[in-house]
RNA sequence: UGGGCCGUCGCCAAGCGGUAAGGCACCGGAUUUUGAUUCCGGCAUUCCUAGGUUCAAAUCCUAGCGGCCCAGCCA
């Protein structure tokens, strides 16, 4: 089995990691860091960067990648988000050993290294609203106001901050700033709010702080903390990258490491959404059933549509690193699931659309087993047992009365073979007198074709079946695309995303006859029902002799072309 | 019209001055008891545009054009 992960991958980032290695930076340690908030569930795009991060980390021997939790804004964090992205990291096959941090475990630390930065006078206590502040900080073209605190002493400052923590003042009545320059530019550098304060509950700190650090000057310091060489994130930090490195900057003498901060373009994948927010809404406003809905992009979600993490990773692998803004076909996704379960999925057989068959020349009391092997390229997955009765169900659209051109399923006094069985004749159609609908096929059975091609015919086409006698009845969930259009997320025209919902991207057939041997379906497995797509188990509902599938993705189709052109 | 970043095939993406990798998609054709898989073949005289430098430019220079991000006490 090929291990693409193995494989070599280069990038931007991959490439200057390399440089700085063979120029000896940073006594030749590699330490990258997955830094998500603890305030919704993972999805694709963060699969991009914990691949890119701890991919890096795994290429060197002295590579490590931590995992740190920036839970700097206890009001949007929940403690049960922190359990189910271990989950989805640890699903995808990362470990982070013993490097489990909480940015909440350098409160202290930050707390202190906030005093250094107002005794060296490169902090002070602005007094400000919020209001008050947004408008002294100006425009995109046009530069901000000095804020009346930033005059004032150091000693004023520190009594002030001190006060903060106290929890002397109300929450958002002062905030701690950065010195730097209300005239910059970069709107990020003119003087942004260190510390906020904040009666909140901390899901790890409790109700020790009432101010909290913000996102800037948190994120800088932890890596320092932890050794990290290289800080890699997404593109709209790029800005703040002279921010990351002011702080450090300022606090050279306390801190022993300065991380490098490199940037990448962020996933983008066609006909879903990718922001926490649109997430959420999707979530909260149940547009979708939770967060692990089939239909979603998050980790979650995939993991319980029938993706495999090593389908996930190679997509990873396949997207690249750069900094182009880029929008992924699905189809990508889709086909590295199917390269996956190709090769590692069981066949069974299942019928989504049933149309009852008699094989007249069968007795009624007909049964035959045959041991077939689940995989005709990988012996290593065994066999199973199938069973022909007289009675079988077929996929009503492998039955054509007046057929197209290049049709090579079964049609009236026609023959076609039943997968791993006989060739079968159609001898007539039995209608229901009222409707005219067609109710059941009467077929015959050429029993000298079991394994062999019959006598002097070429019989082309293949269906598969299920026995009306004997068979387990499951639930099928088949799923289509969320949205109608490519980038749902865009809408200069007006309306929001919801606007595109796609309202057929769940259909649920139910009842539907499939073999016997899937009765005992694990969850965590996953077939290939013949001729119809990937299936696996679904995680919620499915249970042993009750069994519900989700398709995880459909098979290529290129009949369905040729039938679209005619 | 402030700052930062990006622009190579329908979608990703190599390339880093020597004459356009690869994957997906698409289009043929072969094999096939899954119209699947597999296998063969096709698919950018051109790299956002226009000038310039050079024997030689996707790669260097100049000027345009187009797109994305930033005005949270979010991350």
């Amino acid at each position: 089995m090929s291990a693409p992960d193995e494989k070599k991958q280069t990038d931007f980032i991959r490439t200057i990691i390399a440089q700085d290695l063979a120029r000896n930076l940073n006594d030749g340690r590699v330490v990258t860091r997955f830094p998500p908030e603890p305030n919704g569930t993972l999805h694709i795009g963060h699969a991009k960067s914990i691949c890119l991060n701890f991919g890096v980390a795994s290429q060197y021997p002295s590579g490590r990648c931590h995992l740190r939790f920036d839970d700097t804004n206890p009001e949007k964090e929940e403690i049960a988000y922190i359990q189910s992205i271990k989950e989805d990291v640890r699903w995808l096959g990362f470990d982070w050993g013993d490097h489990l941090y909480f940015a909440s475990d350098y409160f202290q630390r930050l707390y202190e290294l906030a005093e250094v930065l107002i005794k060296k006078g490169k902090a002070y206590v602005c007094s400000l609203s919020a209001d008050e502040m947004r408008d002294y900080r100006g425009t995109l073209t046009e530069p901000g106001r000095q804020s009346p605190g930033r005059s004032r002493e150091v000693s004023e400052n520190l009594t002030l901050f001190q006060a903060m923590r106290a929890g002397q003042f109300a929450d958002g009545t002062h905030t701690l700033r950065a010195k730097i320059s209300m005239v910059s530019p970069n709107i990020n550098m003119r003087d942004p709010t260190l510390y906020r304060i904040r009666r909140v509950h901390h899901h790890q700190t409790g109700d020790q702080w009432c101010i909290y650090p913000t996102y800037d000057y948190t994120h800088c310091i932890s890596d320092a903390l932890e050794g990290i060489t290289h800080s890699l994130c997404t593109l709209e930090f790029e800005d703040h990258r002279p921010l990351y490195d002011w702080i450090l900057d300022q606090l050279q003498e306390e801190l022993a490491c300065h991380p490098q901060q490199i940037e990448f373009s962020r996933l983008e994948l066609e006909f879903t959404v990718m922001s926490k927010r649109m997430l959420t809404t999707l979530v909260t406003g149940n547009h979708v059933c939770g967060w692990d809905d089939p239909r979603l992009p998050t980790i979650a979600g995939l993991r319980r549509r029938g993706y495999s993490p090593q389908s996930i990773r190679n997509f990873c692998r396949l997207i690249g690193i750069t900094k182009a803004p880029n929008h992924v076909e699905m189809a990508l996704l889709e086909n590295c699931l199917r390269e996956d379960l190709e090769v590692n999925a069981p066949r069974a057989m299942a019928v989504l659309n049933p149309l009852r068959i008699i094989l007249d020349n069968l007795p009624e009391d007909y049964l035959e087993e045959i041991v077939v092997a689940n995989h005709s390229q990988n012996e290593a997955l065994g066999t199973r047992t199938l069973v022909l009765t007289r009675e079988l169900f077929i996929e009503r659209e492998d039955f054509e009365e007046t057929p197209p051109k290049g049709f090579k399923r079964l049609i009236p006094d026609g023959e076609v073979r039943l997968r791993h069985a006989y060739v079968i004749r159609c001898q007539g159609v039995l209608r229901n007198p009222k409707t005219q609908a067609i109710e059941s096929l009467r077929c015959t059975v050429d029993t000298e074709t079991m394994n062999k091609a019959p006598e002097g015919r070429k019989v082309k086409g293949v269906i598969h079946w299920v026995s009306a006698q004997r068979h387990c009845k499951a639930e099928i969930r088949l799923y289509d695309r969320l949205f109608n259009v490519p980038q749902p997320a865009d809408n200069k025209a007006g309306g929001t995303f919801l606007d595109h919902l796609n309202p057929e991207s769940l259909q649920i057939l139910e009842d539907r006859p499939v073999e016997e041997s899937l009765a005992a379906a694990q969850l965590g497995q996953h077939f290939q029902f013949e001729r119809l797509g990937y299936f696996s188990p679904d995680i919620h509902d499915s249970t042993p002799g009750k069994p519900v599938f989700n398709r995880s993705v459909s098979l290529r189709d290129s009949w369905a072309k040729v039938e679209k052109k005619i």
